[in-house]
DNA sequence: TTACAAACATACCGATTGTTTGTATATATG
DNA sequence: CATATATACAAACAATCGGTATGTTTGTAA
């Protein structure tokens, strides 16, 4: 029984929803496509027609969610203020109090840490190119400071921007998994924070 | 066919490094039991009779490595040198030396780090025990230096413990996973002596 | 020597994933 | 407007995998 253009993607959208929140639920791998499918009322033929497997379900939930990474990555890449790590400072605060106040958003974090080991090396990582973008925008402001001559002694502003992008990444990760007694505000920012000062000190 | 003891022990060995060879080469969830089971010359039976499940296979493996955060954690508890700050650092440094200089330590943590989602919470997940433990260690060095009142503004001896912990797992976690071009020594070194740094200084 | 349990192998079962086939119908086309 | 065709699924099928239950041999202790 074919249907109509809008009514197939509608039925997309409700396997995606059911899909997101069977896996918000319970976990990638607990939920099956049986389920999801019964979720959303179609049958697995659906779920296969509208995705090539269920890696394809995570990776289409993913490719809806607009990455906080992403983000970040363009609002660093539009401020221009003049004291560049002051604003860092902030929009790094702004993303971690919006992080923070959207469980949704966490969960989908958590649900989506465990894609990128599954898509490890055959498959177009967008992960690697969300860091990639978020180093290149604070390769940016880095360079601005290190041509002020104001970065410490062993610091460049590539090795800088790497630092902090690492940093940052591992701090919503740890984050994420929630094992640890830590949050984002004030925790993670304060650590930010803390080497963002380190980065502040005009020599040493 | 009953074997001695000897011969048990040796298959179970057999099993475990067949496991940890396939788990390095193609990842846990795409090894079956049957694969393992074949690579060490034996059926399903003799894993499922000296391991109670595929996880079971991977929690020995566990057990099996000594981990460096285990490690560094017992180092830290021994130091009790004057400068707190300057031996913690060292210490890090050679665990950080250790760990980049072992390929093998390397692959299995990327493989482990698999495990604790999926032990995500019927389990004892000793994963969080060595973390618990680390922070613990680190939380007597900075304790030190806080009665010493030579800790800086905003931070107790709790939250700087809490803080180099999550940057530590923070940091070995995006190194295993090594989507980042991005190393141990220099790179997250460098960053962890900064942050030291930054705790080193007398006020603000 | 005998009873028992260790150390597997073999066979089976349920769950799940991906594939193939069938089919009704929206939509493009002449 | 009639009809061919691709679409949007459902339903049946095949294969794999993890776990379990059972069978069998043989060390080992009494």
């Amino acid at each position: 029984m074919r249907r109509t253009k809008e009514q197939a993607a509608e039925t997309r959208q409700e396997i995606l929803r059911a899909a997101e929140t069977l896996f918000l639920q319970k976990g990638y791998s607990a939920v099956s496509l049986e389920e999801v499918a019964a979720a959303a009322g179609v049958t697995r033929g659906a779920v296969h027609w509208h995705f090539v497997n269920k890696q394809g379900l995570l990776f289409a939930i993913r490719d809806e969610m607009q990455l906080p990474m992403r983000d970040l990555a363009e609002q660093l890449s539009l401020d221009r203020a003049c004291a560049p790590l002051d604003a860092l400072g902030d929009v790094i605060t702004g993303t971690f109090t919006r992080l923070q106040a959207d469980p949704r958003q966490r969960a989908l974090l958590k649900v989506l840490h465990q894609l990128d080991f599954a898509a490890s090396d055959d498959e177009t990582d967008d992960g690697t190119i969300f860091r990639q973008q978020l180093q290149a925008s604070l390769f940016k402001i880095f360079d601005v400071i290190d041509r002020k001559g104001e970065l410490p002694a062993p610091w460049t502003s590539q090795s800088a921007a790497l630092a902090l992008s690492v940093v940052l990444n591992g701090l919503v990760n740890e984050w994420v998994r929630g094992k640890a007694d830590f949050e984002l505000i004030p925790d993670a920012s304060a650590i930010v924070q803390t080497l963002l000062d380190a980065w502040r000190v005009p020599a040493r």
